[in-house]
DNA sequence: CGTATAATAGAGAGGTCTCTCTAATTAGGG
DNA sequence: CCCTAATTAGAGAGACCTCTCTATTATACG
């Protein structure tokens, strides 16, 4: 659809080259309209007709930058993910697996309390359900989407037991995954800012899951 | 609708009185059937002429029993629910704290393990998007449906931290809610038998949480 | 056996949503 | 200033879904 080329005019022109009229409801201006509608009314209310109307914009014009509805929610969603993962697998990056796991532990709950809609939208939306209406305009970026993060936590299944076999990567991605997802969804619950002891009541629970010999008390 | 007396005819027959034609697709059915459609194809595949397809009805036979299709949708969870919270507050009457929350949180992986479908229910479905469109009809039924786990929890953390403040309680939500739903996920996520190691990984976290001066390692 | 009662059966009205199609609009480049 | 290409604008076709309405069928009881 774009040439990929980088814009000279922000966000109200995606060619250099091509002539032709400038664009006046860009692809990021739809996906942070789908953003909006999810955080206020949940998934089901993320219909073209509703983007459209929070742009002042018809519906046919949506469908000039997007192909389906589905396309919209799956390019939200991946921008979404990529956003949350760059910092995150920084984090990860530490040399010290404990200190790896921690700092990503961390990010994930910071990056929620400070990103509420995006996080609200990757909480609320569930990968399988997404790859049933997945399109095919999407090829495998899905499939490879989480591959860096998956590398990174059996490296640190590697660090912090010794080996990769089922039960260290489980329990690796139990502490790093799992573990921050149930503490960013108790961000999200509550109103406020995030609570002083969540953050380290979650550490110490990944510190327990990722120290061997921690497998109970 | 019934008159709650208990049946005499199994499913088959809801009521002792009143006479007429015996019912061919009982609510359990009809719950049974939607149940089944969440965990193939995901919420969104469950329309009433779905429901109807698969017990075999013309779709006007399930308006008969349900006033509408997000009623059917709340009474199937609130059914699931319940049928998890009976072994969940069981296990959680332990008059030792420690223990009445492990026991608990086993339970909860072991009950996912054991009835993958009403846990993807439970786990695919927000109850934030329930409330959006609850139907009139079952009242405050959400509001009270978890008051029995919200005082075991608070009596967990009078029990654990000695005080029911804020933080008390939300670590004791934390380990007795949000860790077992994450370890609940990890469940779902494969496709075989619970791997071994996650339940005493769990558990590890849990004591973790609770235990006094865990703040953090 | 007849009657009262509850259930099934099935068509279809009304609404919403996705997506298409055509015409009008805007801006840059020669 | 005209030409070209991208975009907006808007109506509407077609599909699906929820829910209604009426006719028909089955069952228990007197």
């Amino acid at each position: 659809m774009t040439t990929g080329s980088v814009s000279l005019f922000g966000d109200r022109r995606t060619r250099e080259r091509d002539m032709g009229r400038a664009a006046k409801y860009t692809e990021a201006d739809i996906l942070d309209a789908a953003l909006g509608i999810v955080a206020e009314d949940g998934v089901h209310a993320v219909t073209v007709v509703a983007i459209a109307h929070r742009l002042g914009a018809p519906s046919g014009s949506i469908y000039h930058r997007f192909a389906s509805r589905d396309l919209i929610l799956a390019k939200l969603w991946i921008r979404t993910v990529r956003r949350f993962q760059e910092g995150y697998l920084a984090a990860l990056n530490h040399p010290e697996p404990i200190r790896a796991a921690r700092a990503a532990a961390a990010y994930t709950v910071n990056w929620t309390a400070d990103h509420r809609s995006e996080a609200r939208l990757l909480v609320l939306y569930r990968r399988e359900d997404l790859i049933a209406l997945w399109p095919e305009e999407l090829g495998d970026e899905l499939a490879t989407l989480n591959d860096k993060v998956h590398r990174a936590v059996l490296s640190c299944a590697r660090a912090c037991f010794g080996a990769v076999d089922e039960q260290s990567a489980g329990r690796a991605r139990f502490a790093l995954i799992d573990l921050p997802y149930a503490a960013a969804r108790q961000v999200l619950a509550t109103d406020g800012p995030m609570a002083p002891w969540l953050e380290s009541a979650l550490l110490a629970a990944v510190s327990a899951i990722l120290r061997v010999g921690g497998e109970d008390s």
